[in-house]
DNA sequence: TTTTCGTATACTGTATTCAATACGCGATCC
DNA sequence: GGATCGCGTATTGAATACAGTATACGAAAA
């Protein structure tokens, strides 16, 4: 059950919102073709209620979490709604959404801008984290249902031999594991929250310095981090998980500090 | 240290949520006279920067937490916009805002109404306290701060002795004693986390069939929790808030589940 | 050369108008 | 009498128009 809401991580997010999940429920009602669709030869038509804001604030977000937008940039409502040949109205509303949730900073009367990240706003993140994903995983632990474990186990290794990419990759298939945990939880208040923190803070932004090599490392350990849910106690998971989470903020820092890449992090 | 970045994140809270200090602040503010003016015979003039949204959004959440907009009432946005004596356009944002937020929900063509609340999702609510605010006792304790201990004891003291009303009194009280908790981690993300629950849970609705005879013994319990901090090993401390938490949980669902007051729960 | 003043401009916030759509209700037909 | 169809209406989404305000830039004065 909770497995069919980690299936699209990154729609999810869009969709996030309470009506969201009628778009995509009535998309894969669509595809999948139900047993209430199985008796009329007609498909139910996609209503295109496509909400013009909505489909502003997915680019608008994925240009910020891909980098295409860097922190700083300006943005105005004008220029941004001329280019995509739309009124001011939708895009409006896409960026205070954005600001509301922290991706977006109101900057006087020079428009918005991508909010800037600092190690301070790193380090509050990862403990959020940690409270949220840590409680997921003693949840988790606590129930010790089979099949929960199994989904897990299946989105780890479908996503460990997924990502062998880039940085991007990494980023989506982790993402995607920590999701999946949360998710068994079957708390949508706490999924909230994690979608908050990852969506929200920039966080592939701030992965962008991380080595490829330390990611494959991180991404293996997800495997113990499992097996900790199906046979240590509640709490012991949570702080594997915690654990997991600090080596990750730890990889973090020390890509932010010192930027080893070509890619410098300081820029005026 | 954690003083400086709380002040600052209370002063954005009770911009965005219930209280509605902003007005009130600002005037504060003006009268006060803070250090830096002292030089200039001239108070600096407020920007009477309110936004009409942050008006609408606000009076809206108002009347949901308060009861007087009761979950499934339509909301229509020409005619709240005709009440009030604006546009539609704010009126527009700010509705939105809160669709997004989980207070209000889209119906069709027939406007937006206010989230009806099982108990599923209070359980998921709680749960989601319990993670945050759990972890948040934690590190108070970890942390161990004289300072901080201190203030969060005298925010108990205070809001005791002044929740002797009715219970929308015991609700704000409760609340900021919680919210001073997190806010003592200093960490701004676990802060928006406690406050997306406890604002867009309609937590005031839930906790209306609630006796007061309850609640007073509920709110003497924080003393011991704050002890807990202070003395306990920081898994204690959160362990203690966790149990807390519960606590107020099992006295929710009694309260939801037989409607001992006059005030039913069910209506269609 | 530096500082101050004024104006033009570039934004956002709000109002108003236009368009599309879902729903209810009454009329009509079986 | 009941079901179905068509139309009017209510309501939102998007576009456009209007107003106000802060910023930047240049000109004038010291």
């Amino acid at each position: 059950m909770p497995s069919e809401a980690s299936d699209k991580v990154r729609d999810e997010d869009t969709s996030r919102d309470t009506t969201g999940r009628t778009r995509r429920d009535r998309r894969r009602a669509h595809a999948g073709g139900t047993g209430a669709s199985a008796r009329s030869p007609f498909r139910t038509i996609e209503p295109n209620r496509t909400r013009l804001a909505d489909e502003v604030y997915r680019q608008v977000l994925d240009a910020v979490l891909t980098g295409a937008l860097e922190p700083g940039e300006r943005i105005v409502q004008d220029r941004l709604a001329n280019e995509i040949n739309i009124s001011r109205t939708p895009v409006r509303e896409a960026l205070l959404h954005l600001e509301r949730e922290g991706v977006l900073a109101r900057v006087g009367a020079a428009g918005f801008t991508v909010r800037e990240i600092g190690e301070r706003e790193v380090r509050d993140i990862y403990q959020a984290r940690e409270a949220i994903e840590g409680y997921a995983a003693r949840i988790v632990a606590e129930r010790r249902s089979a099949a929960s474990l199994k989904r897990i186990e299946r989105t780890v290794e479908k996503e460990q031999s997924m990502a062998v990419g880039g940085v991007e990759e990494y980023f989506d298939a982790n993402r995607r594991i920590h999701r999946s945990i949360v998710d068994e939880t079957g708390n949508e208040y706490l999924l909230r929250g994690f979608d908050a923190l990852w969506n929200r803070a920039l966080s592939f932004r701030i992965f962008a310095t991380i080595q490829a090599v330390d990611l494959g490392a991180s991404l293996r350990e997800h495997e113990t981090l499992v097996a900790s849910m199906r046979d240590d106690p509640p709490n012991e998971a949570a702080e594997a998980m915690i654990a997991h989470i600090r080596e990750g903020l730890a990889l973090q820092l020390r890509a932010l500090t010192e930027p080893s890449g070509a890619e410098g992090t300081a820029h005026p």
